[in-house]
DNA sequence: GCACAGCGGATTGTCAACAATATTGTAGGC
DNA sequence: GCCTACAATATTGTTGACAATCCGCTGTGC
């Protein structure tokens, strides 16, 4: 009897598979804001069928993180500067839910784990590792995402992390963004360990804002309406 | 030369216009969840391609508003009792948002229709139209929507309430929900009109939750894990 | 009457060929 | 040299046929 795998190997990675790499090369700035997405290069790279990659196509489409055009096919969607804006604003609202939900439902074990992995990532701006806080920042948020128990809020997240996701990398290995960020995640992690709901949901906004902000406040050049590339 | 019409009529209407029929009929409880989705129907009623359809479906899946199973074919997917709470939680924290941008950058002219619509909402209890309460409701909230200007939001609020709208309208036939929503949105218009913009958003969220509370508070018999068929 | 294997219809998954369209390259005129 | 019209190529859209799978039905043996 053949297992799983084998029978994988023979009928190609199914659509959500292939989906998820796209999003991955996206989130990774191997795909850029603008470039096109030709069906036969991503069967080459994927195994696909050319049938599944176009189901994966629809699907990214209907997620905003490509544009299908007809007879012109799938390009990377680039975010205008407001619409970062936006998206940073709707980040704001929904982590902030999560982190009050956090402080609601968390047990004594989660709540040390979280703090745990807060001050592990204290070290790295003395260790000079950028790349290294950005893994465990990105874990951070997770963890509150997932304790907090609302799968509906943690994919909306994701969702709008994906266009941003090396915007936010960035910020990362400039100035005094690592520090800012620690002061923040150690303001959230103390409204939870007190328990107070309403202080984590304030902390966490803010410290999202301070994100954009920060982002912002880099390219002053920028205006509102140009195409951002995620480099 | 032909126009856009004759041409949609020979190709058949396009992938989206499919999910969006589709979209509809969920909305309007014409499917049910657990339902199954066959593809032929759909095209019988659409006149859309065997390949069109199947491509909408993919969009929808990738909305979290239909279950794919291989083999076995699309069918709506049902709310958890648990699941429904979320949705509640995620579009408080949004129309929060949108209500305090709104504040932000609404015109006096804008804010005069609202304070119109506003008005007009309140002669529904006594003529007891629940119904038209629901359209203008539906209408109220979407203005606010678009005024703030923010279109990420926009689309989540929108992608939120496909699963739970038709359980938001049988609310307005019950009881005294009217007149709280009524007295809700008199508050949220109050603090927009003063220009409160914490306020808009307090009093927002509140409407929305006063709403969860209401729908939870109607079948108090309904467990955790149960599934909602919005009938 | 009941359990179960097998069969047939219904439905979805896959593929390959073909049609429609956009893009690119090229030649010619000005 | 540059612009335009046209041909060649690349890419996507569409269709139909066929394979794989599931589901309900039926008939058989007990």
């Amino acid at each position: 009897m053949e297992d799983a795998a084998a029978a994988l190997a023979r009928k190609g990675p199914p659509a959500v598979e292939i989906a998820d790499w796209i999003r991955r090369q996206i989130s990774a700035s191997r795909f850029v804001p603008g470039q096109r997405l030709v069906e036969v290069d991503i069967i080459r790279q994927t195994g696909g069928s050319r049938f599944k990659v176009r189901e994966a196509l629809q699907r990214l489409a209907a997620e905003g993180l490509i544009d299908i055009e007809e007879f012109r096919g799938a390009t990377v969607r680039g975010a205008s500067m407001d619409e970062v804006r936006q998206l940073y604003l709707a980040r704001a609202a929904v982590e902030g839910i999560c982190a009050a939900d956090f402080t609601r439902r968390s047990s004594a074990a989660e709540r040390r784990i979280l703090a745990d992995m807060t001050i592990e990532m204290e070290q790295c701006p003395q260790d000079h590792a950028p790349e290294r806080f950005g893994r465990l920042n990105a874990r951070w948020h997770a963890f509150i995402m997932d304790v907090s128990g609302n799968l509906v809020l943690a994919d909306m997240v994701k969702r709008l992390n994906t266009p941003v996701h090396r915007l936010l990398f960035g910020t990362f290995y400039r100035g005094d963004r690592l520090n800012e960020a620690i002061a923040d995640h150690r303001r959230i992690l103390h409204a939870i360990t007190a328990g107070d709901v309403d202080a984590a949901d304030a902390a966490m906004r803010q410290h999202i804002l301070n994100g954009y902000r920060f982002l912002t406040g880099l390219d002053h050049a920028i205006h509102e309406e140009d195409e951002v590339n995620p480099v």
